[in-house]
Formats: structure tokens, sequence, C-alpha cells
RNA sequence: UGGGCUAUCGCCAAGCGGUAAGGCACAGGGUUUUGAUCCCUGCACUCGCUGGUUCGAAUCCAGCUAGCCCAGCCA
């Protein structure tokens, strides 16, 4: 095949596809040569973890470094030391790695620059553009005015520039105590943009820096810092929230004034919200400390580290947020999604095995004593290069509680006495009698095999039979403790109560099985291991919990299901 | 309330003056050793509202309405 038709090809492929608009003013900006190349970056403050929005953020920024064939950075925007821990810078690079969103060898933090912010400020102070100011936090409030209202000058704002370098200066060397003197922009008090009223740009903070330690004692503001950071480090496209849009115009004056030549550009874009599920920090922080949730990697929570533990792969969030579009209007994407975007790389990727959560015996009347059989199953009828796997068969089974009733409903096509179903990948059975315990419970069922029905490639068997339904041995079961999850929080009334701001929880948010059987071909799975359990769901191997001995597998989701057992 | 932004199907989201893409969800039907998958089919005479410009408007203009963000020495 020539080249040129490739070319055509995906030319015809792109244009199927239409761009979202952070990509058509990139493209703008390439085209009018305002800049050659594409260098974006990934700034998090490190006071938490991360969860799916950021998610979308970080493989937003990464693809788009991809796909124009730019770099994509990773910075630690650590510019306030008060909340910001080693731990969680740990654990953000851990995430990012296992989203797949690679940074190379680019990895910064904002407290690199530090030595350059202070120089950026002597350079505005030079100029007259920054001022050392007197005034008390609450003050500065109060002279900022209010929405309607134009703030009123600083009476610091006229010192002389000598005054002002001497005084910084002093700043840094640790003569004020915090919080009483700041260094402010001279931008315009009287500005309808209340982030241009003189914004703050240094503060004092006598605190030691995960990063610089007891270095500096004077910080600067995440507005005279943001475009610093990303000026030095050369990016081009500064994509970040919607609350930043009013923060462009300050952001643009910093580059600007610091006279930096090709300067970054932001570009903001709509946070993602899902239906049903805690993304709050402080929330996910009251839910860990109430002891609500089993830490911040809880599977019921949304992080990073909760998704990755419940059994979400990086191809489903990564197609996620492909699925989800990025735009400026505010959104809440079902959670449905998600899960379609979970079910569709593991239907195929994964080996179904059978797996019984609530199992009762099922026992074969017509089976010869002591005999079993090798079943050689096919781990993924739709992906042979999974291969397949043996499963020895037997007198004694177990089947799932729910595929047996002594009454059925309509349209229960499993089993119960006189219906024939087929055992997946076995043979059909009918089932003959049961026993139960003393509250009615049903214990064990009997049935009768037909031995001229037995599954597999060359059955002969042309009898059609309704119901399918899976089973484990008895003999060589694995035990297993089976986690069910469901949202966290209720979902008529919403995640937050209106009137106190807690939270609507749901009661039922997890479902712990303790008593399940697996087919022994699960007996050896290592942390992380995921499954389908067919007719059942997906479900992955806890890696916090599970040991060799005592399994414990959490469901990442269910299979779709058209029918609803009527109990 | 001053400023900024947003409004297209239940949920996302294309559309960029030529007569409403797509996905999720949902509903029917077919295939089926998972009530799954897969495969068909259906699902906005209408684009927050009202006017205007135009042969023609979701797209342009005006005026409304609703929602979100900004008054941290947080990011």
């Amino acid at each position: 095949m020539s080249e040129e038709i490739k070319v055509t090809e995906t030319e015809e492929t792109a244009e199927k596809v239409s761009k979202n608009f952070i990509e058509q003013a990139i493209d703008k900006d390439l085209a009018e040569g305002v800049y050659t190349t594409v260098h974006t970056r990934f700034p998090p403050e490190p006071n938490g973890y991360l969860h799916i929005g950021h998610a979308k953020s970080i493989l937003l920024n990464y693809g788009l470094a991809k796909k124009y064939g730019g770099k994509f950075n990773m910075r630690f925007d650590d510019t306030n030391p008060m909340k910001e821990r080693t731990e969680f810078v740990k654990a953000i690079e851990a995430d990012i790695a296992w989203l797949g969103a690679d940074w190379e060898d680019r990895l910064y933090f904002a407290s690199d620059y530090f030595g350059k912010m202070y120089e950026g400020a002597i350079k505005l102070i030079k100029k007259g553009k920054a001022y050392v100011s007197d005034l008390s936090a609450e003050e500065i409030r109060e002279y900022r005015g209010t929405l309607t209202e134009p703030g009123k000058e600083d009476p610091s704002a006229n010192r002389s520039i000598e005054e002002n370098l001497a005084l910084f200066e002093s700043m840094k060397n640790g003569e004020f105590e915090d919080g009483t003197k700041v260094l402010r922009a001279r931008i315009d008090m009287s500005s309808p943009n209340i982030n241009m009223r003189d914004p703050v740009i240094y503060r004092v903070a006598h605190m030691t820096h995960h990063n610089t330690g007891d270095k500096w004692c004077i910080y600067p503001m995440y507005d005279f810092a943001h475009p610093i950071e990303d000026a030095e480090e050369g990016i081009t496209h500064s994509i970040c929230t919607l609350e930043f849009e009013a923060h462009r115009p300050l952001y643009d004056w910093v580059v600007r004034e610091l006279e930096y030549p090709n300067p970054p550009r932001q570009i903001e874009f709509a946070k993602m919200y899902l239906t049903n599920v805690v993304t709050g920090k402080r929330y996910i922080k009251k839910l860990v400390e109430d002891g609500v949730v089993d830490g911040w990697d809880d599977p019921r929570l949304v992080t990073i580290a909760a998704l990755r533990r419940r059994g979400f792969t990086p191809g489903s969030i990564q197609k996620f947020v492909e699925l989800c579009g990025v735009s400026k209007a505010d959104s809440s994407v079902d959670y449905a999604m998600l899960e379609y975007c979970i079910r569709e790389d593991l239907k195929l990727s994964r080996p179904r095995m059978m797996a019984c959560l609530d199992p009762i015996k099922l026992v074969i009347d017509n089976y010869p004593e002591g005999q079993t059989e090798e079943l050689e199953i096919p781990n993924n009828l739709e992906n042979e290069s999974l291969g397949s796997r043996k499963v020895p068969f037997g007198k004694e089974l177990y089947i799932d509680r729910d595929d047996f009733m002594i009454e059925p409903p309509k349209k229960y096509f499993r089993l119960y006495p006189g219906n024939e179903v087929r055992l997946m990948s076995a043979y059909f059975v009918t089932a003959t009698s049961y026993e139960t315990d003393a509250d009615g419970k049903v214990t064990v069922v009997h049935c009768t095999y037909d031995p001229a029905t037995k599954q597999g490639p060359g059955c002969t068997c042309d009898r059609k039979v309704k119901g399918t339904i899976h089973w484990v041995p008895a003999q060589g079961a694995v035990d297993a403790e089976v986690r069910l999850y469901e949202n966290l929080v209720d979902e008529e009334k919403g995640v937050y109560n209106e009137e106190d701001g807690s939270m609507n929880l749901n009661p039922n948010s997890i479902t712990v099985l303790k008593n399940c059987k697996l087919e022994p071909a699960l007996r050896d799975v290592k942390a992380y291991d995921s499954f389908q359990f067919v007719r059942q769901g997906f479900f992955c191997v806890d890696a916090k919990d599970s040991k060799e001995d005592a399994l414990v597998f959490n469901r990442v989701v269910g299979l779709k299901s058209s029918f609803t057992l009527q109990k």
C-alpha cells in the first residue's frame, strides 16, 4: 500500500470524528503560527488523592500532547506548604502512571521555580507594578470592594520602588510575622473583575515546605506562580477548568509584565461530574474519617486508587473520558457510561469462569458414585487466545440459589422441580426433588442428568433447552469472599442533603458474601486479576484484603440484564 | 447585584447560515451453551424563550429567562 493512500485514509477518519473546542483552538494556533508545537501539563496540588474528575484532565492534557506529537509535563503545584505533603506526591505519581499518562523525564515542582518567581516579583517591583502592603487580610478584603462597588487604593500603594525592594527582601529574610505583609500586583482597584484589584501575589508563611524545607518563608500565590511555571516549562496550552476563566486576564498580565517571549495560553473546560458519586475532597475525607469507607481506596469511592482497587482498568477510564467529550457546559455524566466502558474493556479480555455466590448443593442422583470427568472448557468463547482450563465434573456440584425455585414465577426458565436446564459446558439435568432446612430454605437440590447431552465440540444432542445455568464442582471448589457494591449515596435523594450539607448515604452500598464457591482454576489468583463470573458480572481480586488462602473479590460491575427475579 | 461563562433528546455531545451526527440509557425484534455478548430497528418536524435579519437561522442581531464561576494572605 502506498503512503499516499494511507495519508488519505487518516484524513478521512479524522474528518468523521469532530474535534473538540480545544483541539480547534490548537489547530488555529498552529495554523496561524502562534505556536509550532503543543506542550501541555497536568499540575495537581499534592494535597489529596486524585479522582475520576482529575483523570479527565490528565488524559485530556496527555492525549492532546500525544495527538499533536508534542510533550506532556507532570508538575506538582506546591506553592502552599500549609496543605501539601510528600505522601500525596507519591500517590498522585502512581495514579497518573497507572492511568497511562507518560511524562517521560519531565516531572517538575512549582517549588523548583521559587527562585525565578522571587526574581519575577522583583522585576515587577522595579517596573512599579508591585508593592508591599501593610494591610491585614481583613483590611485587604475591605479595600477590595464588592461585586458591585469598586475597591479603594491600598494606603501602601505609593511606596517608592526602593522601599518596596527593601521591604520585600525583609519579607524574604523572615523579618515579618505571618500575615503582616504581602506583595501585591498593582493593576486596577476598580476593575469589574475582582481578580484584577491588586491581587496578592506573595504572602509570608513561616512553615516547612515538603520540597524546599525551610529555605523560604514567603510563598507565591497561585495566580502569580502558575503562569510562571507554565512559561518556564515552555507550555503552549495551559488547560484548566472553568473556575479559572476569570483569572485568565491576570494570567496574561503576569506573562506580559514578565516579558516571556512565547507566553502560554490558558484554555478552560468544564469539570465533569458523575451521577450518584462523591467527588468532593472534604466529603471523601469525612467518609474516610468517619469510617464509613475503608480508606481513600475503598472500592465504592471514585478516587483513582479506588477505581483501580475495584477492578477498573486504565483502558476503561481512557475510553470513558474519550466518550464523555470536552466542552464548556456543566455536565453530570451518567454512571452507566462508566459501567459500559469497563464492560467493554473486560468482556473480551478476561476469562469467563464459573462461581456460585450463594451456593446450594446440586446432587445428580443417577451419576455414578465416585466418578469424575475432566471437562475442557474454553476461557472465552469470543476470544480463543485466552485458551481453556479443565474443570472436574462429578456427582455433587454447587449451583446458585437464584437458579432454583420451588414454585417458579412465569418466564422463569432456570431449575425447578420437573424442569430441565443445561449445566453450562456439561450436561442437561432435570430437577427431581429438594431438601430444606428448619427455616424452609433450600439446602440441596436433587436431579438426574442425561448422559447423551454432554456439551462441547461435537455434541450430537439436538434437543434444545431454554435455560443454562453455571455450576461449580463440590470437589476442589475454592472458597472466597465476594463483595458487591452499590452507590454509596442514595440515588433518589441525591448525593448531598440540601439542608445541612450532609450526604444521603445508601445503607446497602456494600454486601459481603462470605461463603462463595469458585471453580478450582481460580485457586491461584493474584491481586488485581479480574474475571467474568459467567452470568453475573466482572470481579477483581481485592489487592488489600485478599490472601492466598482467603480470597476476596470485588464486583467491578454486573452484567446487563433484562430479567428481574421476582421472589 | 458588577464582571465572566453556559444553555441542542433522560445523560454526554457534534453542529460554525443550506434545512438536527454519534455514544450512553431506554424500547422492540433476530442469533445465542451467559435472560450477557453480537446483529438489526425505533428513539429531537426541533435546538432555553421572544422578536428581528435572510430565499433560508440551532447557527447572525436584539431583548429576556435560567444555571455556573469570581469579593482566600487556597488551588
